[in-house]
RNA sequence: CAUUUCAGUCACGCCG
Protein backbone atom coordinates (compact mmCIF):
# COMPACT_ATOMS: atom_id res chain seq x y z
CA UNK A 1 0.00 0.00 0.00
CA UNK A 2 2.56 2.55 1.15
CA UNK A 3 4.44 1.81 -2.66
CA UNK A 4 0.95 2.65 -4.07
CA UNK A 5 0.50 5.38 -2.29
CA UNK A 6 3.66 7.15 -3.16
CA UNK A 7 3.15 6.26 -6.71
CA UNK A 8 -0.38 8.40 -6.30
CA UNK A 9 1.42 11.21 -4.91
CA UNK A 10 3.94 11.38 -7.59
CA UNK A 11 1.67 11.14 -10.48
CA UNK A 12 -0.31 13.83 -8.61
CA UNK A 13 2.61 16.22 -8.24
CA UNK A 14 3.24 15.75 -12.23
CA UNK A 15 -0.07 16.67 -12.79
CA UNK A 16 -1.32 13.13 -14.01
CA UNK A 17 -4.81 13.35 -11.81
CA UNK A 18 -5.77 10.44 -14.08
CA UNK A 19 -2.77 8.23 -13.33
CA UNK A 20 -2.93 8.77 -9.61
CA UNK A 21 -6.36 7.76 -10.06
CA UNK A 22 -6.02 4.74 -11.69
CA UNK A 23 -3.22 3.87 -9.35
CA UNK A 24 -5.63 4.59 -6.52
CA UNK A 25 -8.52 2.27 -7.59
CA UNK A 26 -6.23 -0.56 -8.14
CA UNK A 27 -5.33 -0.30 -4.35
CA UNK A 28 -6.91 -3.47 -3.03
CA UNK A 29 -7.35 -1.60 0.44
CA UNK A 30 -7.05 2.18 0.57
CA UNK A 31 -5.46 3.42 3.86
CA UNK A 32 -6.13 6.77 5.35
CA UNK A 33 -2.26 7.51 3.62
CA UNK A 34 -4.12 6.71 0.23
CA UNK A 35 -7.28 8.68 1.02
CA UNK A 36 -5.16 11.65 2.46
CA UNK A 37 -3.18 11.94 -0.94
CA UNK A 38 -5.98 11.61 -3.07
CA UNK A 39 -7.82 14.38 -1.19
CA UNK A 40 -4.57 16.71 -1.65
CA UNK A 41 -4.47 15.46 -4.89
CA UNK A 42 -7.47 17.10 -6.10
CA UNK A 43 -7.05 20.23 -3.17
CA UNK A 44 -3.72 21.19 -4.97
CA UNK A 45 -6.00 21.51 -8.55
CA UNK A 46 -8.22 23.15 -7.00
CA UNK A 47 -11.26 20.72 -7.17
CA UNK A 48 -12.34 21.07 -3.66
CA UNK A 49 -15.83 20.18 -4.16
CA UNK A 50 -14.21 16.95 -5.34
CA UNK A 51 -11.78 16.79 -2.62
CA UNK A 52 -14.87 16.88 -0.22
CA UNK A 53 -16.71 14.06 -1.77
CA UNK A 54 -13.72 11.83 -1.62
CA UNK A 55 -13.27 12.78 2.42
CA UNK A 56 -17.13 11.20 2.85
CA UNK A 57 -16.53 8.59 0.67
CA UNK A 58 -13.40 7.55 2.92
CA UNK A 59 -15.76 8.26 5.81
CA UNK A 60 -18.31 5.90 4.03
CA UNK A 61 -15.71 3.25 3.52
CA UNK A 62 -14.76 3.08 7.39
CA UNK A 63 -11.51 3.95 7.51
CA UNK A 64 -11.12 6.98 10.01
CA UNK A 65 -9.37 10.34 9.71
CA UNK A 66 -6.26 11.32 11.13
CA UNK A 67 -5.06 14.59 11.87
CA UNK A 68 -3.12 15.13 8.24
CA UNK A 69 -7.06 14.16 6.74
CA UNK A 70 -8.36 16.75 8.62
CA UNK A 71 -5.67 19.71 7.52
CA UNK A 72 -6.20 18.77 3.68
CA UNK A 73 -9.74 18.94 3.53
CA UNK A 74 -10.12 22.24 6.20
CA UNK A 75 -7.24 23.43 3.42
CA UNK A 76 -10.01 22.50 0.91
CA UNK A 77 -13.41 23.99 2.67
CA UNK A 78 -10.66 27.56 2.74
CA UNK A 79 -10.67 27.63 -0.83
CA UNK A 80 -14.42 27.31 -1.81
CA UNK A 81 -16.93 29.68 -0.69
CA UNK A 82 -19.79 26.72 1.32
CA UNK A 83 -19.30 27.96 5.01
CA UNK A 84 -21.69 24.87 6.36
CA UNK A 85 -18.29 22.52 4.82
CA UNK A 86 -16.17 24.39 7.19
CA UNK A 87 -18.17 24.40 9.95
CA UNK A 88 -19.49 21.04 9.41
CA UNK A 89 -15.57 19.96 9.26
CA UNK A 90 -14.61 21.87 12.35
CA UNK A 91 -17.57 20.14 14.87
CA UNK A 92 -16.00 16.62 13.07
CA UNK A 93 -12.45 17.70 14.25
CA UNK A 94 -13.92 18.26 17.83
CA UNK A 95 -15.48 15.29 17.57
CA UNK A 96 -12.39 13.19 16.87
CA UNK A 97 -10.79 15.45 19.82
CA UNK A 98 -8.13 16.93 17.59
CA UNK A 99 -8.90 20.27 18.21
CA UNK A 100 -6.21 20.99 20.68
CA UNK A 101 -3.49 20.22 17.71
CA UNK A 102 -1.34 23.12 16.83
CA UNK A 103 -1.82 22.47 13.13
CA UNK A 104 -5.46 22.12 13.48
CA UNK A 105 -6.10 24.99 15.24
CA UNK A 106 -3.87 27.29 12.63
CA UNK A 107 -5.73 25.36 9.53
CA UNK A 108 -8.45 26.80 11.95
CA UNK A 109 -7.62 30.20 12.27
CA UNK A 110 -6.83 30.48 8.39
CA UNK A 111 -10.43 28.68 7.39
CA UNK A 112 -12.03 31.40 9.51
CA UNK A 113 -10.13 33.81 8.12
CA UNK A 114 -11.02 32.84 4.36
CA UNK A 115 -14.78 32.76 5.85
CA UNK A 116 -13.83 36.58 6.90
CA UNK A 117 -15.04 35.47 10.66
CA UNK A 118 -12.09 37.02 12.30
CA UNK A 119 -14.24 36.50 15.70
CA UNK A 120 -14.03 33.01 15.33
CA UNK A 121 -10.34 33.04 14.13
CA UNK A 122 -9.23 35.04 16.92
CA UNK A 123 -11.43 32.75 19.28
CA UNK A 124 -9.51 29.63 17.70
CA UNK A 125 -6.30 31.50 18.74
CA UNK A 126 -6.90 32.59 22.02
CA UNK A 127 -8.20 28.92 22.73
CA UNK A 128 -4.86 27.33 22.02
CA UNK A 129 -2.92 25.42 24.53
CA UNK A 130 0.20 26.28 22.19
CA UNK A 131 1.17 28.44 19.54
CA UNK A 132 3.72 28.49 17.21
CA UNK A 133 4.99 30.78 14.31
CA UNK A 134 2.55 29.59 11.95
CA UNK A 135 -0.20 30.36 14.02
CA UNK A 136 0.97 33.91 14.34
CA UNK A 137 1.29 34.34 10.32
CA UNK A 138 -2.25 32.41 10.22
CA UNK A 139 -3.66 35.25 12.32
CA UNK A 140 -1.82 38.35 10.85
CA UNK A 141 -2.54 37.16 7.65
CA UNK A 142 -6.24 37.30 7.89
CA UNK A 143 -6.31 40.01 9.78
CA UNK A 144 -4.17 41.65 7.01
CA UNK A 145 -5.92 40.45 4.14
CA UNK A 146 -9.41 41.61 5.03
CA UNK A 147 -8.26 45.12 5.76
CA UNK A 148 -7.84 45.34 9.47
CA UNK A 149 -4.31 46.26 9.13
CA UNK A 150 -4.14 48.01 11.90
CA UNK A 151 -4.91 44.67 14.45
CA UNK A 152 -2.59 43.11 12.33
CA UNK A 153 0.43 45.59 12.75
CA UNK A 154 -0.61 45.42 16.58
CA UNK A 155 -0.47 41.22 16.52
CA UNK A 156 3.15 42.24 14.90
CA UNK A 157 3.96 43.71 18.15
CA UNK A 158 2.65 41.04 20.31
CA UNK A 159 4.38 38.77 18.59
CA UNK A 160 7.50 40.16 18.88
CA UNK A 161 7.18 41.09 22.40
CA UNK A 162 6.71 37.20 23.16
CA UNK A 163 9.69 36.21 21.80
CA UNK A 164 8.46 35.12 18.49
CA UNK A 165 11.12 35.72 15.84
CA UNK A 166 9.36 36.31 12.01
CA UNK A 167 9.78 34.69 9.36
CA UNK A 168 9.31 35.25 5.11
CA UNK A 169 5.63 34.87 5.62
CA UNK A 170 4.60 37.22 8.59
CA UNK A 171 6.56 40.21 6.88
CA UNK A 172 4.69 39.32 3.76
CA UNK A 173 1.66 39.62 5.63
CA UNK A 174 2.75 42.65 7.35
CA UNK A 175 4.29 44.62 3.91
CA UNK A 176 0.26 43.93 2.90
CA UNK A 177 -1.28 45.39 5.84
CA UNK A 178 1.50 48.57 5.64
CA UNK A 179 0.35 48.93 1.83
CA UNK A 180 -3.59 49.07 2.89
CA UNK A 181 -2.71 51.72 5.72
CA UNK A 182 -0.36 53.18 3.25
CA UNK A 183 1.77 53.44 5.96
CA UNK A 184 5.04 53.91 4.37
CA UNK A 185 7.06 54.19 7.50
CA UNK A 186 6.24 51.39 8.94
CA UNK A 187 6.36 49.66 5.17
CA UNK A 188 10.40 50.85 5.22
CA UNK A 189 11.46 49.40 8.84
CA UNK A 190 9.58 46.12 7.76
CA UNK A 191 12.19 46.61 4.71
CA UNK A 192 14.77 47.61 6.94
CA UNK A 193 14.21 44.47 9.11
CA UNK A 194 14.37 41.85 6.23
CA UNK A 195 17.72 43.45 5.09
CA UNK A 196 19.16 43.07 8.25
CA UNK A 197 18.04 39.29 8.66
CA UNK A 198 18.59 37.91 4.93
CA UNK A 199 21.72 38.59 3.04
CA UNK A 200 19.31 38.64 -0.25
CA UNK A 201 15.47 39.34 -0.76
CA UNK A 202 13.78 36.65 -3.00
CA UNK A 203 10.92 37.38 -5.21
CA UNK A 204 8.49 36.46 -2.96
CA UNK A 205 9.19 39.34 -0.61
CA UNK A 206 10.16 41.37 -3.58
CA UNK A 207 7.12 41.50 -4.90
CA UNK A 208 5.40 42.35 -1.87
CA UNK A 209 7.53 45.14 -1.56
CA UNK A 210 7.18 46.24 -4.73
CA UNK A 211 3.88 46.37 -4.42
CA UNK A 212 3.42 48.14 -0.85
CA UNK A 213 5.95 50.87 -2.03
CA UNK A 214 3.93 51.60 -5.10
CA UNK A 215 0.63 51.82 -3.28
CA UNK A 216 2.28 54.15 -0.63
CA UNK A 217 3.42 56.12 -3.27
CA UNK A 218 7.15 55.73 -3.56
CA UNK A 219 7.72 54.68 -7.33
CA UNK A 220 11.70 54.79 -6.62
CA UNK A 221 11.51 52.67 -3.66
CA UNK A 222 10.17 49.90 -5.83
CA UNK A 223 12.63 50.38 -8.59
CA UNK A 224 15.13 50.15 -6.23
CA UNK A 225 13.79 46.56 -4.77
CA UNK A 226 12.99 45.66 -8.36
CA UNK A 227 17.00 46.10 -9.53
CA UNK A 228 18.08 44.03 -6.41
CA UNK A 229 15.95 40.92 -7.23
CA UNK A 230 17.56 38.41 -9.74
CA UNK A 231 15.45 35.67 -9.33
CA UNK A 232 12.47 36.84 -10.98
CA UNK A 233 9.06 35.16 -11.03
CA UNK A 234 5.89 36.15 -13.26
CA UNK A 235 4.38 37.51 -9.82
CA UNK A 236 7.64 39.92 -9.09
CA UNK A 237 7.67 41.11 -12.79
CA UNK A 238 4.00 41.89 -12.79
CA UNK A 239 4.28 43.00 -9.70
CA UNK A 240 6.64 45.76 -11.35
CA UNK A 241 4.31 46.36 -14.22
CA UNK A 242 1.70 47.41 -11.94
CA UNK A 243 4.06 49.79 -10.14
CA UNK A 244 4.23 51.61 -12.63
CA UNK A 245 0.37 51.29 -14.08
CA UNK A 246 -0.40 52.60 -10.76
CA UNK A 247 1.82 55.43 -11.14
CA UNK A 248 0.44 56.12 -14.86
CA UNK A 249 3.36 55.51 -16.46
CA UNK A 250 2.60 53.49 -19.28
CA UNK A 251 5.93 53.38 -21.06
CA UNK A 252 8.14 51.90 -18.32
CA UNK A 253 5.55 49.69 -17.56
CA UNK A 254 5.22 48.15 -20.86
CA UNK A 255 8.79 48.11 -20.78
CA UNK A 256 9.23 46.06 -18.07
CA UNK A 257 7.29 43.69 -19.90
CA UNK A 258 8.67 43.49 -23.09
CA UNK A 259 12.20 42.77 -20.90
CA UNK A 260 10.13 40.16 -18.77
CA UNK A 261 9.74 37.65 -22.04
CA UNK A 262 13.15 38.88 -23.41
CA UNK A 263 14.20 37.09 -19.99
CA UNK A 264 12.36 34.18 -21.50
CA UNK A 265 9.51 34.14 -18.26
CA UNK A 266 5.87 33.12 -19.88
CA UNK A 267 2.88 35.74 -19.27
CA UNK A 268 0.59 34.62 -17.32
CA UNK A 269 -3.21 35.82 -17.41
CA UNK A 270 -2.40 38.12 -14.87
CA UNK A 271 0.59 39.24 -16.61
CA UNK A 272 -1.08 39.88 -19.60
CA UNK A 273 -4.27 41.98 -18.08
CA UNK A 274 -2.06 43.86 -16.34
CA UNK A 275 0.42 44.99 -19.30
CA UNK A 276 -3.31 45.94 -21.17
CA UNK A 277 -4.04 47.75 -18.45
CA UNK A 278 -0.55 49.59 -19.04
CA UNK A 279 -1.84 50.74 -22.48
CA UNK A 280 -3.62 53.53 -22.51
CA UNK A 281 -2.54 57.32 -23.29
CA UNK A 282 -1.07 58.57 -26.32
CA UNK A 283 0.26 55.38 -27.85
CA UNK A 284 -1.87 53.45 -26.33
CA UNK A 285 -4.17 52.60 -28.96
CA UNK A 286 -0.65 51.03 -30.88
CA UNK A 287 0.85 49.52 -27.91
CA UNK A 288 -2.61 47.58 -26.99
CA UNK A 289 -2.79 46.23 -30.50
CA UNK A 290 0.25 45.25 -30.60
CA UNK A 291 0.04 43.89 -27.66
CA UNK A 292 -3.21 42.05 -28.56
CA UNK A 293 -1.66 40.60 -31.88
CA UNK A 294 1.30 38.96 -29.54
CA UNK A 295 -1.47 37.53 -27.34
CA UNK A 296 -3.16 36.03 -30.61
CA UNK A 297 -0.19 34.82 -31.84
CA UNK A 298 1.42 33.25 -28.71
CA UNK A 299 -1.74 31.34 -27.14
CA UNK A 300 -4.85 28.30 -28.16
CA UNK A 301 -7.34 30.29 -26.44
CA UNK A 302 -7.87 33.51 -24.68
CA UNK A 303 -9.21 33.49 -20.85
CA UNK A 304 -11.93 35.38 -19.37
CA UNK A 305 -9.17 37.91 -17.45
CA UNK A 306 -7.46 38.79 -20.34
CA UNK A 307 -10.38 39.49 -23.01
CA UNK A 308 -11.97 41.46 -20.60
CA UNK A 309 -8.80 43.56 -20.43
CA UNK A 310 -8.84 43.73 -23.86
CA UNK A 311 -12.06 45.24 -24.14
CA UNK A 312 -11.33 47.38 -21.57
CA UNK A 313 -8.20 48.88 -23.29
CA UNK A 314 -9.91 49.28 -26.67
CA UNK A 315 -13.20 50.75 -24.86
CA UNK A 316 -10.06 53.29 -22.79
CA UNK A 317 -8.29 54.03 -25.63
CA UNK A 318 -11.59 55.06 -27.67
CA UNK A 319 -11.92 52.25 -30.09
CA UNK A 320 -15.01 51.05 -29.52
CA UNK A 321 -15.27 49.15 -32.84
CA UNK A 322 -11.81 47.17 -31.96
CA UNK A 323 -13.72 46.13 -28.23
CA UNK A 324 -17.09 45.44 -30.37
CA UNK A 325 -14.83 42.88 -32.38
CA UNK A 326 -13.16 41.36 -29.81
CA UNK A 327 -16.61 41.12 -27.79
CA UNK A 328 -18.44 39.11 -30.97
CA UNK A 329 -16.05 36.42 -30.97
CA UNK A 330 -16.56 35.65 -27.24
CA UNK A 331 -18.02 32.55 -26.05
CA UNK A 332 -18.34 33.60 -22.40
CA UNK A 333 -19.39 36.35 -21.08
CA UNK A 334 -19.58 37.54 -17.87
CA UNK A 335 -21.58 39.64 -15.64
CA UNK A 336 -18.18 41.65 -15.91
CA UNK A 337 -17.40 41.30 -20.03
CA UNK A 338 -21.21 43.00 -20.93
CA UNK A 339 -20.84 45.47 -17.91
CA UNK A 340 -17.43 46.53 -19.71
CA UNK A 341 -19.11 47.22 -22.93
CA UNK A 342 -22.17 48.63 -22.02
CA UNK A 343 -20.15 50.96 -20.38
CA UNK A 344 -18.01 51.26 -22.90
CA UNK A 345 -21.07 52.78 -24.78
CA UNK A 346 -22.61 54.78 -22.40
CA UNK A 347 -20.01 56.71 -22.14
CA UNK A 348 -18.56 57.24 -25.66
CA UNK A 349 -21.99 58.53 -26.41
CA UNK A 350 -23.73 55.85 -27.57
CA UNK A 351 -26.90 55.06 -25.24
CA UNK A 352 -29.22 52.96 -27.68
CA UNK A 353 -25.94 50.64 -27.85
CA UNK A 354 -25.58 50.69 -24.24
CA UNK A 355 -29.53 49.62 -23.88
CA UNK A 356 -29.14 46.87 -26.69
CA UNK A 357 -25.79 45.32 -25.29
CA UNK A 358 -28.47 45.64 -21.58
CA UNK A 359 -31.20 43.80 -23.40
CA UNK A 360 -29.07 41.22 -25.26
CA UNK A 361 -27.07 40.11 -22.09
CA UNK A 362 -30.57 39.35 -20.61
CA UNK A 363 -31.91 37.19 -23.17
CA UNK A 364 -28.48 35.57 -23.55
CA UNK A 365 -29.18 34.32 -19.52
CA UNK A 366 -26.86 36.64 -17.80
CA UNK A 367 -28.84 38.56 -14.81
CA UNK A 368 -27.84 42.10 -14.45
CA UNK A 369 -26.35 42.65 -10.91
C1' C B 1 4.33 7.11 1.94
C1' A B 2 0.20 12.01 2.62
C1' U B 3 -0.31 17.62 5.91
C1' U B 4 -1.48 23.73 8.22
C1' U B 5 0.27 30.22 7.35
C1' C B 6 2.53 34.16 2.66
C1' A B 7 3.26 37.80 -2.81
C1' G B 8 0.97 40.39 -8.66
C1' U B 9 -5.63 41.08 -10.43
C1' C B 10 -10.98 41.92 -12.55
C1' A B 11 -16.58 45.81 -14.97
C1' C B 12 -20.31 49.27 -12.62
C1' G B 13 -21.92 51.85 -8.43
C1' C B 14 -21.62 53.68 -3.13
C1' C B 15 -18.65 55.59 0.94
C1' G B 16 -13.81 57.28 2.57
Amino acid sequence: VSVANTLVSMYAKCGSLDNALSVFYDIYEPNVVSWTTLIVAYVHLKLCESAILFFSQMLLEGVLPNIITFLSIISACASQEKLLNGMHIHAQVVACGFELDVSIGNALISLYGKYKNLENAKMIFDKMPTRDKVSWNSLIASYAQLGHSKEALKLLRDMREGGMSLDRVTLVSVLEACAIELDLDEGKQVHAHICGEWADLDSILGSALISMYAKCGSLQDSEAVFNKVHDRSVVFWTSMISAYVQHEQSHQSIQIFEQMKLEGTIPDDLALYTALSACFGQNGLDRGKWMHAGIVGSREKIEALVSNALLSMYSKCGSIRDAKNVFKRLTKKSVVTWTTMITACAQSGQPNQALRFFAQMQLDGVPPN
